[in-house]
DNA sequence: TGTTTATTTGGCTATAATGCCAAATAGCAT
DNA sequence: ATGCTATTTGGCATTATAGCCAAATAAACA
């Protein structure tokens, strides 16, 4: 594998990486709804407002969410609605595995 | 957000996880064409054969892969074809993020 | 200016992921 | 059985990720 090969599966890693975790996920999810400021969505997740800062700066660093401010609260909202493609994907392997595993229990 | 849709979630994340790292990508990509077998994902990788198995029983127990035995080789095959469809989306971020640099050099 | 509200960041610990080597395992052939 | 090839697994060190608290920053407003 050459190294322009190696840089683009590497980029391609950092996004689904930034996509890779349940929070995350779920924040994804609740965006592709309507745009939420921060304390919104540590609200619904349950989980210290400065963790789920944290998670919004992997989904902006990684290009998948974009943030604006209004007065003291700061908006994130998609900034690639296609990012949604990724649940119906995810959805299918999931379904794969749970016809496979019915299988085995035949 | 109750128990059962934190489990969904987090199902999705062992999905996604599994397929964010770029040798995983690389292979992903590989045996969407044809199986393979450890060795030649290795030689194509440049990584230590050991190094390349534990990558295919990540995405083995992801379900992503399945594994046939065939004398002392081992082949690996998608068992979701499903998944190439990652690699238009995370195309789709990627270029939006492009467009977005380009954006803030004008 | 001082206060309140919302968010971010530094620092820390705990946990998980990565990758290599070496040893173990499995199948095939002599 | 012995050797040969292919793969997997244990063990270990290194690095990355996650999450919390507390402190820092930013904006609005008295």
């Amino acid at each position: 594998m050459d190294d322009l090969t190696r840089r683009q599966y590497e980029a391609r890693a950092r996004i689904l990486k930034a996509l890779a975790h349940p929070s995350r996920l779920f924040i994804v999810d609740r965006l592709s709804a309507k745009p939420h400021c921060v304390q919104d969505l540590a609200g619904m997740i349950e989980a210290d407002i400065s963790t789920v800062s944290r998670h919004l700066s992997v989904l902006r660093n990684a290009g998948i969410v974009k943030d604006q401010k209004e007065g003291t609260k700061v908006f994130y909202r998609l900034s690639v609605p296609c990012v949604l493609n990724f649940f119906s994907c995810v959805e299918s392997v999931m379904e794969s595995n749970a016809k496979e595993q019915a299988g085995l229990l035949e």
